[in-house]
DNA sequence: ATCCCCCTTTACGTTTACGTAAACTGGTGA
DNA sequence: TCACCAGTTTACGTAAACGTAAAGGGGGAT
């Protein structure tokens, strides 16, 4: 689901099976009893391609053990993960993402992390609404000119015929 | 002005005073007489830097004549700078606007090019729309999510204190 | 003559989120 | 043993719309 971006990237799957995510909360809900994943099961699950994990990975954003060379998630990078998607749905970059993210790992008892990535939905939403507008305007402004234009074809019924 | 995506960019000048532009009509339009500008003219006129003037000339937007090494824009440069403003303005590629003037500059009588203006003036404002439902569906998660944190924020009221 | 300003060209830098290719390792089934 | 699959790393490529630096030309004012 979704770009928000006008679509500039070649179309990517666009099945996300992990519709249920969740901004918030869902950070412990397990997997059907599965304590680790390998980077196969999350694409699967997620609908991302492997090396978007490794990039996430490369990021910061996630960072599963190892086992020599293999990637192990666990349930805490499956949830980070979610957050990730949900936040890139909702328009945040994945540097606005670490950002919470990693207060979140400060975790100084959760409060202010919470008032922080409280402040950024707000001012988020506040940034779509704007650009909400400009759309809007835009599309007005694409209606009157089509109008004009159909005015125009009225004019010259058939040019020189 | 404007930038339909989310400003990734500086934060340009935003002051266009070619606020009245238009993106039909408008083409032939005279600029209180005068004949010929300069780039800096143009700059100054409608906001945008040299350096854009010149960019759009490499993408075959504009075609000014040439005094020696000096760059001269005719009205009709003028008209076209300013469909290639709005047309971004409402979300269109440059590519996508070239392909509109090149159109124009075939000129079958016009009847054939206003027409596939109007097409693809109408297939924007779709896309444009299904972006503003997107932007809505993020809104509205968001949204949500405030609720959520809010609520986890009253539970857990000053912490350990 | 020197400063200063505007103009020019060429060409690399920026940003975001990965895609894609190359080359290699390790385990498994036939 | 060979083929094959899944995984790994490194590193360059992509798209859009210019910004910015480097290096130089031409002309006017002082």
């Amino acid at each position: 689901m979704s770009e928000l971006e006008p679509s500039r990237r070649p179309a990517e799957l666009q099945r996300r099976e992990a519709r249920d995510a969740d901004l918030v909360a869902g950070f412990d809900r397990g997997a059907a009893g599965r304590e680790v994943f390998t980077i196969r099961d999350l694409t699967k699950e997620f609908g991302v391609s492997a090396r978007t994990l490794r990039f996430y990975e490369e990021k910061g954003l996630l960072a599963p053990r190892r086992n020599g060379e293999q990637r192990l998630y666990g349930r805490r990078d499956r949830a980070r993960l979610r957050y990730v998607l949900m936040g890139k749905c909702v328009g945040f970059s994945l540097e606005e993402v670490r950002e919470m993210l990693d207060l979140y790992d400060l975790g100084d008892g959760q409060r202010t992390q919470l008032q922080v990535a409280l402040a950024k939905f707000q001012e988020r939403a506040a940034r779509l609404e704007r650009q909400r507008a400009e759309i809007d305007r835009a599309i007005a402004e694409l209606a009157r000119a089509s109008l004009e234009i159909q005015a125009m074809l009225a004019t010259r019924p058939k040019d020189e015929e």
